[in-house]
RNA sequence: GCCGAAGUGGCGGAAUUGGUAGACGCGCUGGAUUCAAAAUCCAGUUCUCGCAAGGGAGUGGGGGUUCGAUUCCCCCCUUCGGUACCA
């Protein structure tokens, strides 16, 4: 019978979807085992090679633990929300619910023909009001809840209210900006305004007016990680600071659990640095200093209060509230000046040339331990957003304080001697404590407990802990998110919708284009905005981040409608065992879902601490990038994400115009006349494009290089294509084959064939003449041994993940079983189930002709026997000195004498001793002998 | 700059606890089959000296530990990823 995967897989996939065979329960006997694929933002490019790769690991690994007795729920869904749909929208009027709809069916079709094992009952899309009414529902307890530092837990908000009412906030412990102490009495005597603002103050869904990343031109509001140096990670649009009420999460007060509940994870050490990088602990002391003449104090944050007898000058940041106070007529025009300068200086500007400015404020502050006057100024380099927004500066041990006082001419006084550690650099936090009168002679270390100690009985100041993280912004002034489960009343005070009334549905609108003053499409429906009850809604919508944030329960039971999964169903899955995804979601996706993750645990709605076990980061498969992309008319690049929006014809016939640079060849041969030439012919579909030539090009440069498969780079592979020539099986194979699942690696279908081979030469062991031909003898100890040591390989690398080895395993044993002509049931039968997981098309079929009824997937993975694997004799590599010399067979029992004795016998090993001594003989059994001569 | 990961034939990669470096596959070379090609099959393939037998070198570079190092330690170089005035 030929192998024809087409037929194969046509059949085999009705066939497993009438029989509901990977659908999963929520009880059983079997233990529980959940593997979860980060689910992908349905974009218009549809799925390339590149994209699978994860998802092929992950549906071998549900498949393997399957055959080895777990019920494995193994779920796929749909990031649904997002901005490159509204952007599409925008442009071509399609709704983004339409084009949503359309990409992710083109998605489904396309995951499927590729054989996963995905219980498609369970799929959830963000953007559907069933699952959004509980994104929803999860914000409105965030902004219920506080967290109370002492009971280091979410508490709610009406906990707040009574201890207030009766004790104020004297012994209240609270992740809030509420500085202010207050009784019980001043709390009943505030108007409900200060009330509620207090009130906001503490809950982790916060209303606040700040400076938020606004970006003119996409007509939104930014995350800070959205923005690469000063401009939009989308399409590369300037963003400057803007002041908006938005809506923050308190992602601050967990910053502490997230990074110790690190240490209980199985994630890889890059991706536990970065997350600890991004929180950013820091341990340090914050203290007050006099100002000179004045009724005020400057509060300072440093990490190396030991160096407070070298802090020379004072530094504000420019955006400090204490600037304008402290500065002296004298000064007044410096520091106007330098505002201004500093106000004209773009996030670009700051971030590509760090210049050592600043102006001096006129006032001095008073070293607490020297008493003397030290001067205070202004410098961008101090930034508002961390610690208190000022800091003493030590120029003789702070790198920053050294420029900027050696401009500016300051005093430095040196206080670390570090001339007992040669080579150490000034940020080392080592040395002996010099000038520091009752520091002098200390360690670094123990001078910093010293000091911080004597900063806390002089009642000037106390030990603190910063972090980098920032609270989340949560607002995004777009149409097509989830809308805010809040509504104000006359008063504008915020009111969470309750559960009964949620979901707050998306509203229909033909209309994408920004509001007016940055203010989202929504804010035209006025039939919406305004409630039955005269309440006005919140306009903005919430970021893509939101719907991410918790979907890995929603799978648990998806149609739940009383809860966002029962607790049975929560209580049976518990957390996901691996969780397989790109890196690229390494900070932003996995901290907001730890963080809503260990929300909902102090709320008692989940069991675990963290929501994903193991971790695996999945290498990209990458593309050859040839050339540059930009939009010829603006003169910007665009957007690969919104490129990937749109189908290739549309993209030759776009007004904007795509041009291309490369340097494929020489920076030249695209950009001549023949260059495009050339490129139309390499890529026909571009043949209507315009393309522009040297000529035109001076503003953008890009060189070829291996990266990122992207519709925008035109370097897409499609695996449809792949899976119509060679079959399911062997892309799966393939991709598998390509190396290790953690590694990047560049897209080359060259190699494809050998896998091809292999599966067809797997096939015809089963067949003699076009006829199944299998024989009932007995099989020998060589076929035995072949089939037991693929067994014992292939589970032991499945288990770590190293699945390219296992498709090794696979050509070697089907080679050696090819040698012997093997076509013995007994054999071949397990070597099916091995490879099932694998190649689960191929192997059904086989599974079938075979005279078995039910599934291959339902199968038990075989066991390996040890015995089979014995040899009774094992070649031994004899080196000497090291070196290999020659090989010798001795029998797998032979003493370690008696191999020495033999192996220095050897005619081979005779010659290499002549006119040496040997002084001593190493015989590690079963592995290598190794003489040693002088 | 700082943090993290990595560097092995022409290429993708293997070597799981320090024990025969280069498994498996691609490519390439030669052969079989064919009118021919594709496909398939067989053999070879780290480099280097040599007709061969057999040497020498070899896992980014340099040192070290060890009977023995791709693997452990120190220094340096390169690439990729993250991050960037965080006091």
């Amino acid at each position: 019978m030929e192998y024809t995967p087409g037929n194969i897989e046509v059949k085999w996939r009705k066939q497993w979807v009438d029989s509901k065979l990977y659908q999963v329960d929520n009880e059983s006997d079997r233990p529980k085992y959940y593997v979860l694929d980060m689910f992908p933002y349905p974009s218009g490019a549809g799925l390339h090679v590149g994209h699978p790769l994860g998802y092929i690991a992950s549906d071998i690994y549900s498949r393997y633990k399957r055959l080895k007795g777990f019920n494995v729920l193994h779920p796929m869904g749909f990031d649904a929300f997002g901005l490159p749909a509204e952007q599409y929208a925008l442009d071509t009027g399609i709704h983004p619910a339409v084009s949503t709809d359309n990409n992710i069916t083109r998605y489904k079709e396309q995951l499927n023909n590729l054989g996963f094992s995905f219980d498609w009952s369970r799929e959830v899309k963000t953007c559907d009001p069933d699952y959004y009414k509980w994104t929803q529902w999860i914000f409105t307890q965030l902004f219920e809840h506080y967290y109370d530092l002492a009971a280091d837990k979410a508490l709610p908000i009406s906990d707040l209210v009574t201890e207030f009412e009766q004790n104020g906030n004297a012994e209240i412990q609270a992740a809030t900006t509420q500085t202010e102490i207050f009784s019980a009495a001043d709390w009943k005597g505030m108007s409900e305004k200060e009330q509620r603002d207090i009130l906001m103050n503490h809950r982790l869904a916060y209303r606040e007016i700040g400076y938020v990343n606004w970006c003119e031109e996409l007509g939104t509001v930014l995350a800070n990680d959205q923005v690469k140096d000063g401009v939009s990670e989308r399409g590369g649009h300037p963003v400057v600071q803007k002041a908006m009420p938005q809506w923050n999460l308190r992602i601050t007060a967990y910053a502490e659990r997230m990074l110790d509940d690190l240490n209980d994870i199985d994630w890889s050490n890059a991706l536990k640095t970065m997350q600890r990088n991004w929180i950013g602990r820091s341990e340090g002391a914050q203290l007050f200093f006099d100002i000179e003449d004045r009724d005020a104090q400057i509060e300072i944050y440093t990490t190396r209060p030991d160096t407070i007898f070298g802090a020379t000058y004072m530094v504000l940041a420019p955006e400090h509230e204490l600037v304008e106070q402290l500065t002296t007529e004298g000064q007044r025009k410096d520091i106007d000046d330098y505002l201004a300068y500093v106000q004209s200086r773009s996030e670009i500007d700051r971030m590509s040339d760090k210049q050592v400015t600043g102006a001096f404020t006129g006032a001095y502050a008073i070293n607490t331990f020297t008493q003397k006057r030290v001067p205070i100024w202004i410098a961008e380099y101090v930034l508002i957003g961390y610690g208190t927004g000022a800091i003493m500066a030590v120029p003789s041990d702070d790198e920053r304080d050294q420029r900027f006082a050696t401009k500016f001419g300051l005093e430095i006084i040196p206080v670390v001697d570090k001339s007992d550690y040669p080579g150490a650099t000034l940020d080392d936090k080592i040395g002996k404590i010099i000038n520091s009168d009752f520091l002098n002679g200390m360690e670094v270390k123990a001078a910093i407990k010293a000091i911080t100690e004597r900063i806390e009985e002089m009642g000037i100041g106390r030990k603190q802990i910063n972090y980098k993280l920032r609270d989340a912004g949560f607002s995004r002034q777009r149409y097509w998110g989830e809308p805010f489960p809040i509504v104000y009343d006359e008063n504008d005070f915020a009111h969470a919708v309750e559960l009964e009334d949620l979901p707050v549905v998306l509203p229909e609108t033909d209309d994408f284009k920004p509001g007016k003053g940055g203010k989202s499409p929504l804010s035209r429906l006025e039939d919406w905005v305004t409630t039955e009850n005269g309440y006005t809604r919140e306009t903005d919508t919430m970021p893509a981040v939101a719907g991410s944030s918790w979907y890995y329960l929603r799978y648990m039971n998806p149609h739940n409608t009383e809860s966002f999964a029962s607790p049975q169903a929560i209580n049976y899955w518990q957390d996901v065992d691996l969780y397989v995804g790109g890196a690229e979601h390494a900070v932003a996706h996995l901290m907001y879902a730890r963080f809503w993750h260990k929300f909902l645990y102090d709320l008692g709605k989940v069991p675990t601490k963290e929501p994903f076990k193991k971790l695996i980061n999945q290498g990209m498969i990458q593309g050859v990038i040839e050339f540059a992309y930009y939009h010829k008319s603006s003169g910007k690049f665009i957007s690969e994400d919104i490129i990937d929006q749109y189908d290739v014809n549309e993209l030759a016939q776009m007004p904007v115009h795509i041009d291309f640079v490369t340097d494929y060849g020489s920076e030249e041969s695209y950009l001549s006349e023949e260059g495009i030439e050339q490129f139309k012919n390499w890529r026909p579909e571009y043949k209507n494009a315009e393309f522009v030539t040297a000529a035109d090009s001076d503003r953008f440069l890009t060189k070829s290089e291996v990266g990122k498969m992207s519709k925008s780079k035109f370097n897409v592979i499609n695996p449809d294509e792949v899976v119509e020539t060679y079959g399911a099986d062997v892309f799966r194979m393939y991709e598998m084959f390509l190396g290790p699942i953690e590694a990047s690696k560049p897209w080359d279908i060259q190699g494809i064939t050998g896998v091809s081979k292999f599966i067809r030469r797997f096939w015809d062991l089963f067949f003699k003449n076009g006829n199944l031909h299998l024989s009932d003898a007995k099989p020998t100890k060589a076929e035995l041994k072949i089939l037991h040591a693929t067994i014992k390989k292939v589970g032991e690398d499945i288990e770590r993940f190293s699945f390219n080895t296992c498709v090794s395993a696979f050509m070697e044993a089907t080679n050696e079983l090819r040698k012997l002509k093997c076509n013995k049931a007994s054999i071949l039968r397990p070597m099916v189930i091995l490879l099932a997981p694998f190649a689960p098309y191929t192997t059904e079929e086989l599974w079938q002709l075979m005279g078995e009824n039910e599934s291959v997937h339902k199968a038990t993975f075989p066991a390996y026997n040890e015995a089979y694997l014995k040899e009774d004799e094992i070649e031994y590599p004899i080196s000497i000195n090291g070196k290999k010399r020659a090989t010798a067979v001795f029998a797998t029992d032979a003493s370690k004498d008696a191999i020495e004795k033999a192996a220095l016998e050897l005619e081979s090993i005779q010659k290499w001793l002549e006119g040496k001594t040997v002084r001593k003989v190493i015989v590690v059994p079963r592995r290598m002998v190794n003489i040693v001569v002088g």
